[in-house]
Parts: structure tokens; C-alpha cells; sequence
DNA sequence: TTTTAGATCGTCT
DNA sequence: GACGATCTAAAAA
């Protein structure tokens, strides 16, 4: 299914498949349900790879299967998983999801206010609830040994909907690559992307 | 309820 | 030097 597919067919085949982190002794299951695809060099503005391969982005170069595991705004970690083979980037990006197992240690890396719907609602809270950071950029989710590892088993997808990327300017926003189920609480909000403000 | 500003730093220009 | 595949708290409406 991973593979050699570009990351817009494979994004929808990931809704309800489930993501499990082996950290610190701790499991923590979440069934995806919301992602968004994001394409390779020259053919998605949006994407970490438009332009070329950097140091930053090689992973998603890299073999598929694999997690692209990054950095942003200073202080956020998400999660993708490589979809195309080697030397061809593309990537789907896990952005929100429902924790069904490790609940209790989901809400302790999150908050103890932190409602159950919200625990993984949005890609930087679903990497805080996995306890997933940049250590774990480049492991292959498909080795049983991984400490973070996808299966698809159960991802039979019931109402699929389709929609604008968020967070993504310009051009990239115009490409509706963001999937998520339909009527699922734990899906983050659409946001525009938003420019800052000048002063 | 919706909007805004600030936090915070690696990456690319 | 500018800004981002974000989130939260606080202010405004």
C-alpha cells in the first residue's frame, strides 16, 4: 500500500489506521482521522520539497514506510510517513486522530485538563500524546521492532471527506489535499493560513 | 464565540 | 533576516 503511490492516493487509505508509540515503557495507540498529502519537488508549493532536497527535508526522499519527523515554529514536532520511493519525495502528514489506547498516558504528556476528544487534535498535539520528537525521524513505521509503528488494519475508511490543506499559503492552500472522516470530534478546525500581521 | 498576539528557533534566502 | 505543514492564552465583540 506504502510504496510507490503519490501521497494523494495513499492520505484517504490512512484514515482509520492506527499509529503506535513503545516510549518510555509507555503504549499509546491513535486511529487517524485526519491527514493531509503533501508532493514532490516542483509539483506542490505547500510541500517541505517544492523546491529541492535539503538536509531538512531528506527523509522524505528517503525509502517509504518511513517516518519524516520535523521541527517548526520553534517549538512543534509532526509526524509524516514517506510514501514514494527512494529519491522521490512525498509524504502524508498525520494531523489529528483518536486515542484508543494509553489514554492515561496520553493525558499525562498532554494536560489533566485536557479533554479526550482534544488529546490528539491537531499535528502537534498528536506527536505530544505519542511522545514522538525528532529522535525519531527516519524509522521505518513498519518494522515490528520500531518504537512507533503503523498499522493499517482497520482502515476502512466509512465517509471520507476532502477539503483545503490549513496552515499552507498561497498556491498550496488552493490544493485540497487534507482528508479526514466525517463526523469525527477529534479532527482539528480548519484555519486559513494567516500572514503576520506587520507592525 | 471569534480574533489576535506572542512564544521561540531551525531552515532557507 | 524573515518566516513557518502550530498552539495557547487572553482580548475583543
Amino acid at each position: 500500500m506504502l510504496g510507490n503511490r503519490h501521497a494523494v492516493e495513499v492520505a484517504p487509505l490512512l484514515l482509520g489506521a492506527t499509529i503506535t508509540s513503545r516510549i518510555d515503557g509507555q503504549r499509546v495507540s491513535i486511529r487517524l482521522t485526519e491527514v493531509e498529502a503533501y508532493g514532490g519537488v516542483g509539483e506542490d508549493p505547500g510541500s517541505h520539497a517544492f523546491r529541492r532536497e535539503t538536509p531538512r527535508n531528506a527523509t522524505m526522499f528517503g525509502p517509504p514506510g518511513h517516518a519524516y519527523v520535523y521541527f517548526t515554529y520553534g517549538m512543534h514536532w509532526c509526524l509524516n510517513v514517506v510514501t514514494r520511493p527512494e529519491g522521490t519525495a512525498g509524504a502524508v502528514l498525520m494531523r489529528a486522530g483518536e486515542v484508543v489506547e494509553g489514554i492515561e498516558t496520553a493525558r499525562a504528556r498532554r494536560g489533566t485538563d485536557v479533554r479526550d476528544r482534544d488529546l490528539a487534535r491537531g499535528p502537534a498535539r498528536l506527536t505530544v500524546a505519542l511522545g514522538v520528537t525528532g529522535v525519531l525521524d527516519a524509522v521505518d513505521l513498519l518494522d515490528p521492532r520500531s518504537p512507533l509503528q503503523l498499522s493499517l488494519s482497520g482502515a476502512a475508511p466509512l465517509e471520507v471527506r476532502v477539503g483545503p490543506r490549513t496552515g499552507v499559503g498561497g498556491y498550496g492552500a488552493a490544493t485540497p489535499w487534507r482528508f479526514h472522516l466525517a463526523d469525527e470530534p477529534s479532527v482539528s478546525p480548519y484555519r486559513a493560513a494567516q500572514r503576520r500581521r506587520p507592525t
